[in-house]
RNA sequence: GGAAGGAUGCCCGAGUGGCCGAAGGGACACGCCUCGAAAGCGUGCGAGGUUCUUGCCUCCGUGGGUUCAAAUCCCACUCCUUCCGCCA
């Protein structure tokens, strides 16, 4: 959520910076939330004013009691009561227009820094820097799919996730579901040193789901468990991010980290039938997250940490990979900054997303309530909220068997990984 | 799933209709004292909104209700604890 306040004080930077989006329809939203605002400034003040003759009256008619003067203290009482039929409809029009604001509020989406590019969708997201890629460098071995060697190895069987599940489930066998079980030890052991691990409910509330900003707005892509009020977690930042939900840190406390790895859930509503093949989308799958809870000027030089983090394990993994910052038109909803670890997969011959970083702002704190207080001053900020795949298994165990694949159709395992295989360092025929 | 008890400020804890935004203690901060510290003493010490300051309004798990007036009474819900049942 923005802050109304910037609306009162700052509203042409934010109608300049919202513009940014290219979403048009934004700006009416914005209106409608200024026109809100003022408007419930105004009943608020008669509201309490109200109360506050209420609350006079009501302390006279004790006094008078114990004065026993009972005629001055009934005449007080009446007009009390008079003023608080007044005071209750008034208070019914103040609540209705702060759930009307509050509404509006919730689907305005995040200012967007200025460092993110221009832009209107992930065509024009910039590639920042290139590791490690040479096209001149795969071998025709290496250009087979995922999909075609994962079965050829008995590793990969959707067909059955399929009668399972249904579509876009997979399963993993075997040596299969042996590395996509190190593909996470690997990212939490490599950030084990500064974050505190955490097994997280995968369960949500709606309440923690709106937090994070996937309600109300994007209820299409989240499972929902309607018999019991609950959400199936799309990504292990909300339920990380509502840890705190609520409380006020001490500066002290902060920069605050936690990584979790986490099976997570989408719908993908959006993208039936789209890149769907093998692993490269499905309704489930296993990430490892990173997040922080930082002071706002702490902000800026963790996102920078978060990506090198990132890509530090695919560098690990000797896999090919660019980083892509994300241009204004392709933010998310909650995003202030985020940039893209992306992994080339020479047999499905394209780049995979397989890591996004991102600063928040105070955007998801501000819904989450998470503040913090400075050592020795009065008064609490919202914290920043950070958060990015360490790794997120499909794609980059999809990427390996690509990548990896040696002549015979064997894929040898990763040094990085062999420490968790149980001493399998190549993955043949069955 | 059934039964009973509970939820108050950073923590403990008092408070059963008005003088309670809330006693008392602890923790914490500052000052005094001390060579320094501990102990002692004094002062301060929740959050949010609105406001130039003063002030005013809101918050005692959440949401409703009763009343001139609610932490306090009533209803519903949530969570915690204990017991029973069930269970990986």
């Amino acid at each position: 959520m923005i802050d109304v306040r910037l609306l009162r004080s700052d509203l042409e930077s934010v109608r300049a910076r919202m513009t940014r989006r290219g979403k048009p329809d934004l700006l009416a939203q914005i209106d409608d939330a200024v026109a809100l605002d003022a408007r419930l400034r105004s009943l608020a003040v008669e509201r309490d004013d109200l109360r506050r003759r209420v609350n006079d009256l009501s302390k006279q008619v004790g006094q008078l009691r114990r004065e026993g003067r009972a005629a001055d203290a009934d005449a007080a009482m009446a007009d009390s009561r008079r003023l608080g039929d007044e005071e209750k409809s008034l208070a019914a029009t103040t609540a209705e227009t702060e759930e009307q604001l509050r509404q509006v509020l919730l689907r305005i989406p995040n200012l967007i820094s200025d460092e993110a590019p221009d832009g209107n969708s992930d065509a024009d997201n910039p590639v920042v820097r290139v590791h490690g890629f040479d096209p001149s460098s795969i071998a025709d071995h290496q250009r087979v799919p995922h999909w075609e060697t994962g079965v050829a190895l008995g590793i990969l069987d959707n067909e059955r996730a399929a009668k399972i599940s249904g579509a876009m489930f997979s399963m993993l066998r075997g040596a299969g579901a042996t590395m996509s079980r190190a593909l996470c030890q690997l990212a939490l052991d490599r950030n084990a040193d500064a974050f505190e691990e955490i097994r997280p409910p995968t369960l949500v509330t709606s309440a923690t789901l709106t937090s994070t900003g996937q309600l109300p707005k994007f209820a299409d892509d989240a499972y929902s468990i309607e018999r019991d009020d609950l959400w199936c977690i799309p990504t292990a930042e909300v339920p990380l991010t509502s840890i705190s939900a609520g409380e006020i840190l001490d500066e002290a406390e902060l920069p605050r980290r936690f990584m979790a790895y986490s099976p997570c859930y989408r719908r993908e509503s959006g993208s039936a039938g789209r890149d769907t093949r093998g692993l490269l989308r499905g309704h489930e799958f296993d990430k490892v997250e990173i997040l922080a809870y930082a002071a706002p000027e702490q902000g800026r030089a963790l996102l920078d940490e978060f990506v090198a983090r990132a890509a530090g394990t695919i560098e690990a993994l000797g896999l090919p990979y660019r980083v892509v910052a994300i241009c204004a038109g392709d933010l998310g909803q909650s995003h202030h900054l985020s940039f893209d670890i992306e992994v080339f997969a020479p047999g499905a011959d394209r780049w995979l997303e397989v890591s996004s970083v991102s600063w928040f702002s105070d955007y998801q704190a501000r819904r989450a309530d998470i503040r913090f207080r400075r050592a020795g001053q009065k008064g609490t900020e919202h914290v920043h909220t950070l958060n990015g795949s360490a790794l997120a298994v499909p794609r980059v165990l999809a990427a390996i068997l690509e990548y990896y694949r040696q002549p015979d159709g064997s894929v040898l395992v990763p040094e990085a990984l062999r420490p968790y295989m149980r001493g399998i360092t190549v993955i043949g025929p069955r």
